[in-house]
RNA sequence: GGGCCCUUAGCUCAAUUGGCAGAGCAACUGACUCUUAAUCAGUAGGUUGAAGGUUCGAUUCCUUCAGGGCCCA
C-alpha cells in the first residue's frame, strides 16, 4: 500500500469521503482577515482580547489524537500551529478533520492562544477545506533534495523548501530596487519587440521563429540594444527596460537560454556615468537585501561601499603575455594561446584571440568588484572608440564576485562609423555566421537623424540574483530553469 | 562537444568480496484531549532509471541508451 499510484488512491478515495460527509473540496473562495505571521505579531493584543481570527493555508504536519489535534498551517507570511478538538468544532466535524492530512489547503477561524508548552497556536472553532491535495508531500524533516525534481516540479520545492521561497523574494526585490533607482532619475520604462527580423546588440546564436501572417522569419531577441538607443534617437534621452533576452547556446551554471536583463541608455552620458550607476545599483540592493554594503558569495566577502577597481583589459592581457597585445598579429597572438594550450577556431581574429586570452590568464583573478575596461575595438562594434587611444573604445564589463554581470559603453553614434563596423563584423565573422552583428539598415538611419552622445548599460538580473542571493547556479534563481523534457522531445 | 560522478519505496538514505533489497518519514488499521520530527501497537509498500551482456546467481561487474550533477571547452 505505498508506491505511489498506492498512495495517490488513497487520497482520492478521501476526496471522495469527503464529498460523502456533504464537504465540497474544492469550494470557490474563502474570507481570511489575517496571515499567520501577523498572529504571532499581535498575539497578546489578540489573545487578550480574545479575537476569532480566520486564516488559510496547505496544512505540512499533522499530530492527531482520538478527540484533539495540533497541525501547523502554512501560508506565504509564515507557520501558525492549529488546535482542533472535539469540543470546540464538534463530533462531526472532527469526523471530516481526521479525513484530512499533510498538503491539504484548509481555512480556520479561530482564537489565538498559547499551548502549555509556550506555542503561539489559533484555538480552532470552525474550519472548511479549500482544496484537497492529492499528491504525498516529500519527507517533512528532509525536505526535497533532488535536484531534478526540485526544478522540475518547483511548485513542490517551493511547497517544502522555505530557502528556496526566500531566493526568489530576493530576486523580487532587486528588481524592484533597480525599478526605483531609475525611476527616482527620471529613466522611463520602455518594452521594446521581442521577435525582430533582424537580431543585434550582441554578438549570440538566435532562436528563430516563424510568422504565418506575414510568412516571415523572425528571430528572439538577444539584447533590446538596437531597439532602445532608436528611443534615444527619439528625444527621450533615459530608458530603460527588464526583460528576457534569447540566446540559443550553451547551458551551464552562468547561462539559461532565456534570461532577464536589465538595460538602460542616458543621453548626454559616458560609460563614465554608467559605472556609477552600477555602483549605486548594486550598493542599493546590497542594503536592501542585507542592510550593509557588505556582501558574501560562496564563503567570501565583498565590500560594496568602495569605488570599484578599474583593470584595463588590454593592459592586464599585455601585462600576463609579456607584450603590448594591440601591437601583436594574429599569429602572434596564436603562438601566445598555443603556449597555453587554448584551442582556437581557424577563423579567430585578433579580437576573438585577445578575449580567449583574457578568460584564461586574467578573469580568474578578479575577485574584488571590478570594472575591465578598454576592450579591443574589432570585438565591441557598437562602442565608441577611446580618444587618444586607438583600437580601444569606451567600454566595460562589471565583475561581481568574480561574475561577468553586465557590459557598458559609451555608445558608437556615429552612423558612418557604425556602418564601418557592421561591415568589418560581417567580414570578420564571415556572411553565413549566426553570431556577426547584423547589418541593420533601420537602426543606421536612425542614427543618421542623430543620436546624442550616450552611455549605455546591460545587466543580467539572474546572475546578479546569484550573487546577491549567494546561490550556486543561475538554475536556482530561475523559478523554471530550461531542462531536457522528461518524455521524448518534440524534434 | 570532452571527462568524472549520480539514478534503490512517494521523500531522505542504507545494502559487507557478486549471495534472501532494508531503515526513518509519509501511507493504512487500532489506541490516545497540550502535541510540535507527537507517541504506542500492528500492516502494507520495490521492473534497484531503461535495454542488453558476463555469471549458478547482478542493486553490485561490462556495454549502450535516457535523465541529472560537477569540472573542462
Amino acid at each position: 500500500m505505498a508506491d505511489e499510484k498506492q498512495l495517490i488512491k488513497v487520497r482520492y478515495d478521501k476526496r471522495a469521503m469527503l464529498e460523502e460527509l456533504g464537504v465540497n473540496p474544492y469550494p470557490t473562495k474563502y474570507d481570511r482577515d489575517t496571515m499567520a505571521a501577523a498572529v504571532h505579531e499581535n498575539f497578546e493584543e489578540w489573545s487578550a482580547e480574545e479575537r476569532l481570527v480566520s486564516i488559510a493555508g496547505r496544512l505540512m504536519t499533522v499530530r492527531k489524537m482520538g478527540k484533539a489535534s495540533f497541525a501547523n498551517l502554512k501560508d506565504r507570511s509564515g507557520t501558525i500551529q492549529i488546535y482542533v478538538t472535539t469540543d470546540n468544532v464538534g463530533a462531526d466535524a472532527y469526523t471530516i478533520w481526521k479525513r484530512l492530512e499533510g498538503g491539504d489547503l484548509v481555512g480556520v477561524r479561530g482564537i489565538p492562544f498559547r499551548t502549555q508548552k509556550g506555542e503561539i497556536s489559533l484555538q480552532v472553532r470552525e474550519f472548511s477545506v479549500l482544496a484537497k491535495s492529492l499528491r504525498p508531500l516529500p519527507e517533512k524533516w528532509h525536505g526535497l533534495k533532488d535536484k531534478e525534481t526540485r526544478y522540475r516540479q518547483r511548485y513542490v520545492d517551493l511547497i517544502v523548501n522555505d530557502d528556496v521561497r526566500a531566493v526568489f523574494e530576493k530576486r523580487a526585490l532587486i528588481v524592484r530596487v533597480v525599478r526605483n533607482y531609475l525611476d527616482e532619475r527620471g529613466f522611463l520604462e520602455v518594452e521594446t519587440p521581442i521577435l525582430q527580423p533582424l537580431y543585434g546588440g550582441a554578438s549570440a546564436r538566435p532562436f528563430t521563429t516563424h510568422h504565418n501572417t506575414l510568412d516571415m522569419k523572425l528571430f528572439l531577441r538577444i539584447a533590446d540594444e538596437l531597439y532602445l538607443k532608436r528611443l534615444i534617437v527619439g528625444g527621450y534621452e533615459k530608458v530603460y527596460e527588464i526583460g528576457k533576452d534569447f540566446r540559443n547556446e550553451g547551458m551551464d551554471k552562468t547561462h539559461n537560454p532565456e534570461f532577464t536583463q536589465l538595460e538602460l541608455y542616458e543621453a548626454y552620458a559616458d560609460y563614465n556615468t554608467m559605472m556609477e550607476h552600477v555602483e549605486n545599483i548594486m550598493r542599493a540592493i546590497a542594503m536592501a537585501l542585507h542592510g550593509s554594503t557588505t556582501i558574501t558569495f560562496q564563503g567570501r566577502e565583498n565590500d560594496l561601499g568602495k569605488p570599484w577597481t578599474r583593470l584595463s583589459f588590454v593592459d592586464a592581457l599585455s601585462e600576463k603575455v609579456g607584450k603590448d597585445v594591440l601591437a601583436l598579429s594574429n599569429d602572434e597572438l596564436r603562438a601566445a594561446a598555443k603556449e597555453r594550450h587554448i584551442e582556437l577556431p581557424d577563423e579567430a581574429s585578433n579580437g576573438m584571440i585577445m578575449a580567449e586570452l583574457f578568460d584564461v590568464l586574467v578573469e580568474p583573478g578578479i575577485q574584488d568588484p571590478t570594472f575591465v575596461l578598454d576592450f579591443p575595438k574589432e570585438i565591441s562594434p557598437l562602442a565608441k572608440e577611446r580618444q587618444g587611444r586607438p583600437g580601444v573604445v569606451e567600454r566595460f564589463e562589471p565583475y561581481l564576485c568574480g561574475m561577468e554581470i553586465g557590459n557598458a559603453f559609451s555608445e558608437l553614434n556615429d552612423p558612418v562609423e557604425q556602418r564601418r563596423r557592421f561591415e568589418a563584423q560581417l567580414e570578420l565573422r564571415g556572411p553565413e555566421s549566426e553570431e556577426a552583428q547584423q547589418l541593420d539598415e533601420d537602426y543606421l538611419r536612425a542614427l543618421e537623424y542623430g543620436m546624442p552622445p550616450t552611455g549605455g548599460l546591460g545587466i543580467g538580473i539572474d546572475r546578479i540574483s546569484v550573487v546577491f542571493a549567494d546561490q550556486p547556479s543561475i538554475r536556482d534563481v530561475i523559478l523554471f530553469p530550461q531542462m531536457r523534457p522528461e518524455t521524448a522531445p518534440s524534434k
